[in-house]
DNA sequence: TTATGGTGACTGAATGTTCATTCATTGTGT
DNA sequence: ACACAATGAATGAACATTCAGTCACCATAA
């Protein structure tokens, strides 16, 4: 049970993201998912303990990935204004750029169980974290208020970031969400008040 | 089938509410939402048409009242400011008292076949609507910005409260978010920025 | 007043379907 | 010839939905 590594782990994984994003959570059944990845149902439990670990581990690892990548990227920057701008591009681009996994992360993975709900939590925490970092930073140079909880602040970013991409991709991704980094940004530094 | 009134009409509904709530929407059995209800089982099905039919009807009577009530709450105020103040409150006001309804309106319903999710998009665009007079207003009144889409507006302000609940109901309501308004009021309209 | 019949709400056990999961068997490489 | 990976048909549990039967109530007539 649960390899973590080779081929078909990975195809596994791939599959699902296709087989959810296309034919949605409730008509995503083991055997499509198979089917999709060239392997015999029995083999996913090789790899797998159960149908929700597939789930986490798609989550984990492709949701992990990202969240290192972002990590990464942020760490060329200096100011807390230009990571900021950089977070919210890198959210937007990664999933204009993989259509199935933003179907999936935004709409079809909602729905689950207490256990996957919980294993998605604990993954999101790490970028909860990123983006409370930015904030803390930005009060620290003095450019960020600092009258309001770092976590307001954060559930404003990530909501917003979030509702964004939701509407976008029920949209079925008609326009270009990526070039609407700087609306989202000014929105966030400058607010809603005219000047 | 479908009767749209009667006691147990009601009935269902609440009882759907509660037993989503607690136990979650996979296992929300039919058969236990009848007994939550004192009915039969079959006699479900004589005010709704299927399982599904019992999640939209219970969006579409919960969240329609809301949407009326804030409707007519925001009716009774002239400045889009002090409009947008009022909706957040209401917002969480609402969900604040209703601790079932809040679980299953912002977890347990958005796992849901196309059509369930379908029929709650269209319940939703009348707040949307309702949070895009606001913003029309306020740009006019020449209080906020101008520059912007309404609508990225708008998903700021809703993916914010929606984000703010959903996390308080995943911290099981171990605080106040009722009295988080004027923050999250104040974050909308001033912005991150340190002044 | 009391029997009769009709109506429609309600019941809940039985049905049938849909899968996730298992495991005896087969295949492959060393 | 051994070890391990992979197979896929068979199993059984879960559960939405159905429907034949019961019940409560009212109107009418004797």
């Amino acid at each position: 049970m649960a390899r973590k590594t080779g081929d078909k782990y990975q195809a596994i994984i791939d599959a699902a993201v296709k087989v959810i994003a296309r034919h949605g959570y409730h008509h995503a059944q083991v055997s499509k998912i198979a089917r999709e990845a060239n392997v015999a149902d029995g083999t996913i439990y090789l790899y797998f303990k159960n149908k929700d670990d597939i789930l986490i581990s798609l989550f984990k690892e492709k949701m992990g990935s990202f969240f290192e990548t972002t990590h990464h990227h942020l760490n060329e920057l200096d100011r807390a204004e230009d990571k900021l701008r950089e977070l919210i591009h890198l959210h937007f681009s990664l999933l204009s750029e993989n259509r199935d996994l933003a179907i999936v992360t935004q709409i079809e993975l909602r729905q689950s169980d207490p256990d996957i709900r919980y294993q998605i939590g604990v993954t999101m925490k790490r970028y909860f974290q990123i983006i409370d970092d930015i904030v803390s930073q930005g009060i620290e140079e003095g450019v960020f208020r600092d009258d309001l909880d770092v976590r307001i602040i954060r559930r404003m970013i990530f909501g917003t970031i979030d509702e964004a991409i939701t509407a976008w991709v029920m949209k079925d991704q008609k326009y270009d969400i990526v070039s609407l980094t700087d609306s989202f940004h000014s929105l966030f530094v400058n607010g809603l008040r005219a000047r």
